[in-house]
RNA sequence: GUGGGUGUAGCUCAGUUGGUUAGAGCGUCGGACUGUGGCUCCGAAGGUCGCGGGUUCGAGCCCCGUUACCCACCCCA
């Protein structure tokens, strides 16, 4: 038996068990301030969800996907991220069917076959959030407004982070534009490496992605989307920018930001941070996909959404000097002088708890000095302690670990005290 | 898929030109006039030195293979 979580999968201890609590717990809180619900969808999908919905051209969906048959013959497939899913789910219930709106967010697992490295897993955990049903550039701000408020409340500095911009323009003039870069790939083929002659044919936009310094140079001569825009995607890119000046949100144009997904439309954006993800840099991003729906079968519904990263997050958290602190494991600690006096601790621990008191207690018979030194790793604000001398007198002692006061107390009492303690 | 690095106690790591009972710190457990914590001191438990071959009188140290992890490329959260 290999007793090993497989590659690219990590076990979450409680110290990251409990930073992951608390970024969902933020998570909750501050998209339910600007509207969102919660929605989960099944974590595997028909496979087609993905590959109509990301791309078949994508690296996501051409080498990272975890697919599989099901005993039924389907084809199924691990989800790789959020947005097929939940636009899947719209569409299927109907959701924003006449003019309705939803704003959706969602948290859990997402699975890419890569080679794991810093800030990159096999399984790795995201948040989302999708508004759908609304085309307004307004929407666009809000949702990028509350992705940096996100990571803000979390206790990421702003000045760590850096919010990227672009617009992939729309079905009426990316096209062309598209048709325009892929010519100007042919046109300086061989300046460029093996990999963008490729996506000539495949997605000429992702050329302007490649690292390759001499794509980077000649790429950097290639027209932009920008200059090419139709009067809108140009107008409604340009009320995103001005909303976002609006709410003081600073942000890069950057042109070459294009993200890995095929979906977008208009606005695409990225959050990024220069430490603690080693080569990686992104934590967040997402963008609109006005044209999604429709490659579902669904009507036209505008859209747009962003994921963040849990993993990146936190390693962009550590890197801030960000300490996530747990609540004490015990509120209280209830040491017995010898073991024999197990029954008449057990029946309080039980009474503390009931009482909705954090309470431990020692079963393995441990000395008293051992059963402090437990207590105080614990946090124990206080120590009950049941002896053969209290008990006698129907009575326990009840020790404030932070005073080092000691008192006798009534059974019947100790509960009620122990609350006014703990306030 | 490609390249580089690492793999010694629960954790972080030392282990010299290969040499005889493999060490430290932290953690854990026990103790310091025996019913009491956080400091200090003492002690104990705990290791197939990733695995398999090979070289050698002898290998944690050298060689080969293998595997796992890490990091990087690609791309992305």
């Amino acid at each position: 038996m290999n007793a090993r979580a497989p590659k690219g999968t990590a076990d979450m201890l409680p110290d990251v068990a409990r930073a992951w609590e608390h970024m969902q717990r933020t998570a909750q809180r501050l998209f339910a301030r600007y509207g969102y619900e919660p929605v989960y969808t099944p974590i595997f999908e028909h496979t087609e969800v993905f590959t109509r919905g990301i791309g078949e051209a994508t690296d996501i969906v051409s080498k990272e996907m975890y697919t599989f048959e099901d005993k039924g013959g389907r084809s199924i497939t691990l989800r790789p991220e959020g947005t097929a899913s939940v636009v899947r789910a719209t569409l299927e219930h109907n959701l924003v069917a006449n003019g309705q709106s939803a704003k959706l967010y969602y948290a859990g697992p997402m699975f890419r076959y890569e080679r794991p490295q810093k800030g990159r897993m096999r399984q790795f955990w995201q948040i989302g959030a999708e508004a759908l049903g609304m085309a307004e550039p307004g929407i666009d701000a809000e949702v990028i407004v509350m992705l940096m408020r996100y990571f803000e409340e979390l206790g990421i500095p702003r000045q760590n982070m850096r919010l990227l911009i672009n617009t992939m323009g729309d079905e009426n003039c990316r096209p062309a534009y598209r048709d325009k870069i892929a010519g100007f790939i042919r046109e300086h083929s061989t300046a460029l490496c093996e990999e963008c002659n490729r996506r000539a044919e495949t997605n000429p936009l992702r050329a302007f992605d490649c690292k390759n310094p001499g794509c980077k140079d000649v790429m950097s001569e290639a027209p932009l989307l920008r200059d090419e825009l139709c009067d809108d995607c140009a107008a409604h890119y340009a009320a995103v920018k001005s909303s976002l000046d609006d709410l003081a949100i600073s942000y890069i144009e950057d042109p070459s930001l294009v993200r890995g997904l095929d979906y977008y439309t208009r606005t695409v954006f990225e959050v990024q941070v220069d430490a603690g993800l080693g080569s990686q840099n992104a934590i967040g991003g997402g963008g609109r996909y006005d044209r999604l729906m429709e490659q579902y079968g669904g009507p036209a519904t505008p859209g747009l959404g962003f994921a963040l990263g849990f993993e990146r997050t936190l390693l962009a958290l550590e890197a801030a000097g960000v300490a996530i602190l747990g609540h004490p494991v015990a509120e209280v600690y209830v040491a017995r002088v010898d073991a024999a006096l197990g029954g008449a601790v057990f029946a309080l621990v039980q009474e503390l708890r009931d009482a909705g008191i954090a309470t431990e207690t020692d079963y393995q018979g441990r000395s008293l000095k051992s059963q402090f030194k437990q207590a105080d790793r614990l946090g124990a604000r206080a120590v009950v302690i049941v002896g053969p001398d209290e008990l006698a007198a129907g009575e326990v002692t009840m020790r404030d670990m932070t005073t080092k006061d000691e008192s006798r107390i009534p059974l019947g009492e100790i509960a009620a005290r122990l609350k006014q303690l703990l306030g």
